[in-house]
DNA sequence: CTGTTAGCGCTTTCAG
DNA sequence: CTGAAAGCGCTAACAG
C-alpha cells in the first residue's frame, strides 16, 4: 500500500504550529524554540518524514546531479572513468545522470537536451569521435550548466578539461625503446583525423627528434581500429625494407590484433619484434605475447579530477578555465617502467 | 550571460492571456484557439522558451528517472548490462542515475536513500555480494518505487527480476565436456555462500547424475576469487589422484589464473588440461591457451530486459511479478558451441 | 475557447 | 521565537 507521504504541512497541521516552523525546525534554523523543536523531530521520526527533494530542487534551481555523457559504457576506459566520477560525487551528495553518445553527434545533442530539461548542475564529457562541431556545449552556459571535459576535448579556447598528455606518453614510449637499443621504431596509429592521433604522432616526432634519429614517414601507419585494419598496417610495416624491430601501437586492443598477426607469420613476439601500446590493459598480465610496456592514462583519476573541478565551478570557488593534465606513465603489470 | 529563462508566465504576459492558455497552446491540448496557439508557438520559439522539467517532475510527481544500482561500474558485465539498460530507457525518454555500491551492503543502503530522495521512478539493482538483508528494498514500496532486479537476486519471493539460468548454464559446459570423452571434471567454484556459486554447483550435480557419472565431493574446490585463491584450488585439485582432465572454473577470471598456475607446473594447457569457464570476455580469444568455452550471460540483454520490466510496471502493464529467464549459451569466440 | 483558482512541498522574507 | 504569505513554474479542475 503506498500511504501518501508525510509533508511538512501534515506536521505543523497535527502540532498546531506553521509549516514555516517545522521547516525551521528541520533545519537546525536559529530562531526555533527548544521545545518546539524538540516536537517536530520526534513527530517527524515518527512519521518517517522526508523532505520531498523534488520539491527541494525545483525551489532552489538545484539538484545535486551531475550529467556524464560517455561514447560507451562498455569500454573500460569509459566504465573507470564514470566509476571515479561517481565516487566522487557520491562523496559530495551528488549524484550522477549517465548517458551514452555511441560516438554519434545527434545523440550526444539530445543527451544534452535531456540533461538540460533534468537541470542537472553541470555536465561531464567525453566528446564523441564524430563530433567536429561545439554549439551544443556552448548553448549550456545559456542555462549556467558549467562543462568539464576530459578524454575527447574540443579544441575550443578557454574550456574546462582534464587531459591525459599523450604527446608525453608517446615520447615516454619511444625513449624507452631508445634506451633499449631500437633504432627503427614502427608506429601504428589510429584514423589520422582523431586529435589522439595526433598527438600520439607529435610524441613521435618530438621523441625522434630529441634522440636524433631521423623520422621517417614510412614507419608511420593507421589502422581505422578493426582486426583488418590493424592487419593490413601490420601487413605494411613488416613489408617495409626498414623492418622495425618495435612498434608502438594506437592501444592495447590494437596490440593485441598485431600481435596475433605477427604470430599468423611465424614472427616471434618479444624476441623478433616488440611491442608497446596505451591503455595499461589488465588482461596483458595474462597474455603469452605482450608487449614490453603500456601507457596508463589513469581514467578513474581522470574522472575524479574531473568531477572535482565541476563541483569547484558549481560552488563557484573557480572562475577562471581550469586544464589540468594527468601525467600518463609507462607501465608493465602495474609497476612503473623508466 | 545566464539569462532569466523565460517561463510560462511570461509568455503569457507578453501575450496578454493566460498561462493556463499557454499551458494548453504547447501542449496541443483540442480546447485552444488556432491563432492563440500560433502566436504562443511562435513566441516561445522566439524566446527559446523550455518547460522547467523540475517543475513538472515535482508536479507530476513523476521524474521519468530511473536509479541503477551496480557493484561496480568497471567490471565488464555490469558496464555491459548498463549500457543496455541506459540504451533501452533513452529510447523511453528515461534517464538513468548510476550508483555503485562496491559491494558494501552500508553503501548501497545510502545509495537507495539517494535514489528515493531523488524520487526515482523506479530501480534496477544487482545486489551487493554480502546483503543478506533485503528490508532497504523492501522499503521501497511505501514510497510506489518499484524495483527489478538482475544478475545478483534476492532469494524472497515474489520480486520481479532477470536472472541467467546458471544451473543450465552449467549442465551445458559438463555436457559439452562429457561429449569430449571426459570423466574426471573438476569444478573450481566460487565462495560457497554464493547464490551464483550455488546454482553452479547444482548445475554440476544434475549434469553429472544425467550423465550417470559418480559425483565425487573432491572434484570441488573453492577460491575466493584471488589469484591466490585460485592456486590454491588448482594445487588441491591437481594433487588429488583422480587428477581430472578437464575443469569448470568460476569465470574466466578464475580460469586465467588456473591457467597461469598450471603453466607455471608445466602443464599443457589443452593438451593435459582443458578449462571451460563463465563470461565469455573477448580477450579469450587473444589468450594461447583460452578455455575450451565460454558461457555467455548476455549483460546487455539482460538490462534491456530488466529495463523493460521494470518499465512495464511503470505505465501499470504488469501486475504480477515478472521473473525473466536469460538462457545462458556455451561460446567460443563469439560462435556457439552445440 | 479562455481565464481564474488552487495546489504540488518547501523555503524565505516580513511582520508581529 | 512564531505565523502568515508569497512564490518557485507548471498543470488541471472549474467556470464562464
Amino acid at each position: 500500500m503506498p500511504e501518501k507521504l508525510p509533508t511538512i504541512k501534515e506536521i505543523a497541521k497535527r502540532l498546531n504550529i506553521s509549516p514555516s516552523s517545522v521547516s525551521r525546525a528541520l533545519h537546525n534554523h536559529p530562531s526555533i524554540g527548544i521545545s518546539t523543536k524538540e516536537k517536530v523531530v520526534s513527530l517527524a521520526k515518527e512519521l518517517g518524514y522526508e523532505p520531498n527533494q523534488t520539491a527541494i530542487f525545483f525551489q532552489k534551481r538545484k539538484t545535486f546531479t551531475i550529467g556524464v555523457i560517455l561514447p560507451k559504457l562498455s569500454e573500460a576506459f569509459f566504465s573507470e572513468a564514470i566509476s571515479g566520477i561517481e565516487d566522487f560525487a557520491a562523496k559530495h551528495k551528488y549524484t550522477v545522470l549517465v548517458g551514452q553518445s555511441h560516438n554519434n553527434f545527434e545523440k550526444e545533442k539530445k543527451i544534452i537536451e535531456t540533461m538540460k530539461d533534468h537541470r542537472v548542475d553541470g555536465i561531464i564529457v567525453s566528446v564523441a569521435k564524430n563530433t567536429f562541431q561545439y554549439s551544443h556545449f556552448e548553448a549550456l552556459k545559456k542555462y549556467n550548466i558549467p562543462v568539464v571535459f576530459f578524454d575527447c576535448i574540443p579544441d575550443t579556447p578557454n574550456i574546462d578539461a582534464v587531459e591525459c598528455d599523450m604527446i608525453d606518453g608517446t615520447v615516454k614510449a619511444i625513449n624507452f625503446l631508445i634506451k633499449k637499443k631500437h633504432k627503427v621504431i614502427g608506429f601504428i596509429n589510429g584514423p589520422a583525423k582523431l586529435p589522439a592521433s595526433q598527438q600520439r604522432l607529435q610524441g613521435y616526432k618530438i621523441a625522434m627528434q630529441k634522440n636524433r634519429l631521423k623520422f621517417d614517414p614510412q614507419l608511420i601507419v593507421n589502422t581505422d581500429l578493426t582486426p583488418a585494419g590493424t592487419e593490413q598496417a601490420m601487413f605494411e610495416l613488416l613489408a617495409y625494407k626498414r623492418k622495425p624491430s618495435a612498434i608502438v601501437a594506437f592501444n592495447d586492443y590494437v596490440t593485441l590484433d598485431a600481435v596475433q598477426y605477427a604470430r599468423s607469420k611465424g614472427i616471434i613476439v618479444n624476441r623478433d619484434i616488440f611491442f608497446v601500446s596505451y591503455a595499461n590493459l589488465p588482461v596483458n598480465h595474462y597474455m603469452a605475447y605482450p608487449p614490453l610496456a603500456s601507457i596508463e592514462q589513469f581514467p578513474y583519476e581522470q574522472g575524479e579530477k574531473a568531477m572535482e573541478i565541476l563541483l569547484n565551478i558549481i560552488q563557484e570557488k573557480t572562475m577562471q578555465p581550469v586544464k589540468a593534465i594527468i601525467e600518463p606513465q609507462l607501465m608493465l603489470n602495474n609497476q612503473l617502467v623508466l
